[in-house]
DNA sequence: GGCGGTATGCTGGTCGGACCAGTAACCCAG
DNA sequence: CTGGGTTACTGGTCCGACCAGCATACCGCC
């Protein structure tokens, strides 16, 4: 005889796993609507309150959006990293991880997409890596914000040719904090033009090595762009942690 | 002239906001506990359901957890990875993340570990290794169960040694992900001591490399035995996403 | 004086009702 | 047939209430 150990689950935990479930298994498709809150409390049987602590719950976790007014109800969301990008953000922040160890990170997956990139790309792909870099050579002059976008626009490109939208949420929150943690010292780096253009010819070999397939040289030098650009802002006895990467 | 966009901002949202900032910032410290809901709603001037929905959403973060009753109020919890894991979890299962890009993920990270666990690794880490893999030995005896969590020790020990948190979350993330999916496949695999010999010799290699400090062959091992143990599982044609990692 | 059980004041969980601003669909006048 | 106003209903917020559970402090018993 075994007893098992009961748990005492919240009435709204309940409500959230149903619809979660109904959203998973595709009773509810994407753009459908939930019944109204009035409407669910009826259905679930519980109160106002707890059906509004449950859709909170599946607001934040991106499975449905509700906007005020909409006689429709609250919409079903198309699943999306948006949840991935949050949670993953809200981590790094909350492990107060060093610039060092962000940086290592994105050298280490950063050279994997761009390997990944050489071997795996399309001619669709190669057109969208033109075309971000000749938005980024318009951006030069246009001034650094707008560089800077276009910049993050190629980054995007190349992590989605490696075919893998895990690399491009895991390098994109990494690439935010890294910025979020030396945006104040970044300001006053020297020459920017000099250093858009010193970006702008790393980006043209990396592209050329796409386009040749070859992996490795992609992937060392996109390692060695990292380490040249960022390694002045990490203390000098942390780099022991980033050196390994650059001689593969 | 430039106007700003007027974002209209929900109340619970800005409560969210300023908890999780103070939670980020360190001001409060995991295991501190927060003032009680009564407490709160006159802190932030909200009505008690507002206050509610912003719990809600912080518990649905587990960035806290609250216990009725305790009258110390809600409790903050250590960052951890249970989030990342949910949401990574949910997007498998809406089918916007297959095996194959999960292994993927997991060959390119892994085999970045490998060799920086093999150039940074300290004696205590090989210290570590060799107890890992000692109790996968015994583990071998006392049956699949026991085999499987060392094993799950004696990566997350290489993981360490690499010296990023930020590893070791993915890396066991993702791998919780993957068994997640090819669990049900997994438990017919045939001669299951035949199998934890083949990964018991695998991981000697491995640690070897590591002693060595050849970080390049304990990437390549480490990489080619992920491909060896689960490429049966992924459909032949979304296999080439794979064998690019293998021949670095 | 020591100790166990109880009383108490708090906690979070849930409920019901109320009001407001906003939306989308409907209807009617042009 | 079109355009603009009406209306019914939406989600967001507030309030007040009750319940069960937890810690602590108190109190009466031994």
């Amino acid at each position: 005889m075994k007893f098992e150990p009961v748990a005492t689950v919240r009435a709204y935990e309940r409500v959230v796993q149903q619809i979660e479930e109904a959203v998973f298994s595709g009773t509810l498709k994407p753009g459908e609507r939930l019944p109204s809150e009035r409407e669910l409390m009826t259905q679930f049987a519980v109160s106002r309150s707890t059906i509004r602590e449950a859709l909170r719950v599946l607001q934040a976790a991106d499975l449905i959006r509700s906007k005020p007014g909409d006689p429709r109800g609250p919409e079903v969301l198309a699943a999306s990293p948006a949840a991935l990008h949050k949670s993953m953000h809200r981590l790094t922040r909350a492990d107060h991880l060093s610039l060092a160890e962000l940086l290592q990170f994105r050298m280490a997956l950063d050279g994997s997409a761009h390997l990944l990139a050489a071997r795996l790309r399309t001619d669709e792909h190669l057109a969208e890596l033109d075309a971000a870099l000749a938005s980024m050579r318009e951006g030069t002059a246009l001034g650094y914000a707008e560089f800077s976008r276009a910049d993050v626009a190629f980054h995007e490109a190349i992590a989605r040719a490696a075919g893998n939208p895990l690399i491009v949420v895991c390098l994109k929150v990494v690439r935010g904090v890294v910025l979020e943690q030396i945006k104040d010292r970044l300001s006053h780096a020297g020459d920017q033009h000099a250093l858009m253009r010193t970006w702008l010819v790393h980006h043209g070999e990396v592209l050329q090595a796409i386009r040749d397939a070859d992996g490795e040289l992609a992937s060392r030098l996109a390692r060695r762009a990292l380490y040249d650009n960022y390694a002045e802002y990490v203390p000098e006895c942390e780099r022991a942690l980033l050196e390994p990467l650059l001689d593969v």
